[in-house]
DNA sequence: AAAACAAACGTAAAAATGACGTTTAAAATT
DNA sequence: AATTTTAAACGTCATTTTTACGTTTGTTTT
């Protein structure tokens, strides 16, 4: 067994969760567990990525929909590979029984990292048998391997993104109103957005559709519910080419 | 040795490189050769990218440094990673003796693909042991492996990576015309830019310094000449935030 | 001296942005 | 039933940026 591998390839996933209720982005994460030699399994006090190695005749991107699927239950969320990390010494710190078994083999983890997009009230933490656990982006715990390093850069390119592309709402239920899409902008880019001004550009795309509904159960004047239409995004988008420098 | 590894790490760089002359964005492409049982190579009729497996001790970054260091003689170049690639299909059209020696193995060859930016004329294809040669990024020839879909999505990163950052100053050279910064956009962007429009915008920046010099050798009016000051440009770029959806 | 021509400048209307103040509608309270 | 409360929603105006063009300028070549 112990010379098999060399190379050792797995998937990361980065979960990012948008709280509509507490206004936060949170990323789950899960306590770490390892497997001891006598098959028991030993609970190390601090939080890891879940992430796994690939099976054979799968893709990188089916790895990554696996790991979710199999830690969340959820399918066909925003996926979006964004770096792979190879450093000889990434996991150099860590004492556990699993990396000392190759110590004088040279091993090598490769990790390739995915983040997702979804939101917080769609996973059920019941049955829970990962201990699984939302913490917000900037207020994580005490995190395993060098997770905290992938997190943090995942995040980097999560605010890039949200820029560039209307994936903010990957992060919002099906309907939303303006003011919910103000407070996922602020809570990603943590900036501060003028409210008038952000509702009056939204409110001009064509792709930001009102709908016949209005909020109910709540206790002050219901916001108008909105859409985002990706069909319509998509055509507008085509041969837009501003030089943002 | 065939117990050794069925994960397969490598490295694949795509070059781009832009030509002033020609006015196009190019690709550094070598001719590609297997070794046979015999120790010979032999010739294949196609084009592929420069890969190479990772040293001990290196991280991904530095084998992608030194792929390009051995290719072009260059260093301090504008680096990306851009994507790993690890379908257990990617390479099954090969009928090549390197991948059939494994077969029976269920190889698997994962490539973490970077992209490198730099001048067509900082290249010197004397002395040419790799048979590289630059293709136009639009008129590239038959290509090996499944590496045009790397350089594809290559070139779809850089694409948008230009639109949001200056990284054209990249693949000019240190004292530039405004036309070369025009030329260059609408080569890589592939679109038309209003060249009036494009010079006051390029101007009016505070990163776009005026030289004391102008072109010489040019059979009309010399154009002024200009630099690009990223340390201007980093001060500037502290708190954009502009959405641009 | 004139011609050729790319480089460089100009202008005016339209659209987008930034920084604010004001009104409105529904629920809760009186 | 009227009043209060408060978030939702609208409005304004000055400034900046963009779009779509026409015109002038400065070298080199003829």
């Amino acid at each position: 067994m112990k010379f098999e591998k060399i190379t050792n390839i797995s998937v990361d996933c980065v979960v990012f969760g948008y709280d509509t209720i507490s206004k936060s982005l949170n990323v789950l994460l899960m306590k770490r567990y390892l497997e001891s030699d006598k098959g028991s399994d030993i609970l190390v006090n601090d939080h890891v990525l879940t992430g796994y190695h690939m099976h054979k005749n799968e893709t990188l991107d089916d790895t990554a929909t696996r790991v979710l699927k199999e830690l969340t239950g959820l399918t066909n969320q925003y996926k979006k590979q964004f770096k792979a990390f190879g450093d000889p010494n990434r996991l150099s710190g860590e004492k556990d029984l699993i990396w000392i078994k190759h110590e004088g083999f040279n091993l090598r983890t490769i990790t390739v990292a995915y983040y997702f997009l979804l939101k917080t009230e769609d996973v059920d933490l019941k049955n829970n048998k990962y201990q699984k656990q939302w913490f917000p982006i900037n207020n994580l715990p005490e995190i395993g391997f060098d997770h905290e390093k992938i997190i943090f850069e995942a995040y980097e390119d999560l605010k890039i993104k949200c820029l560039a592309e209307p994936v903010i709402f990957e992060l919002l239920p099906d309907k939303f109103t303006i003011n919910e899409v103000h407070e996922v902008y602020q809570s990603v880019l943590d900036i501060n957005i003028d409210n008038r001004n952000f509702r009056r550009k939204l409110i001009n795309k064509k792709y930001i559709i009102p709908l016949d509904e209005k909020q109910v159960g709540v206790s002050k004047k219901p916001a108008q519910l909105y859409m985002f239409s990706k069909d319509i995004y998509k055509k507008m988008f085509q041969k837009n080419y501003l030089i943002n420098i």
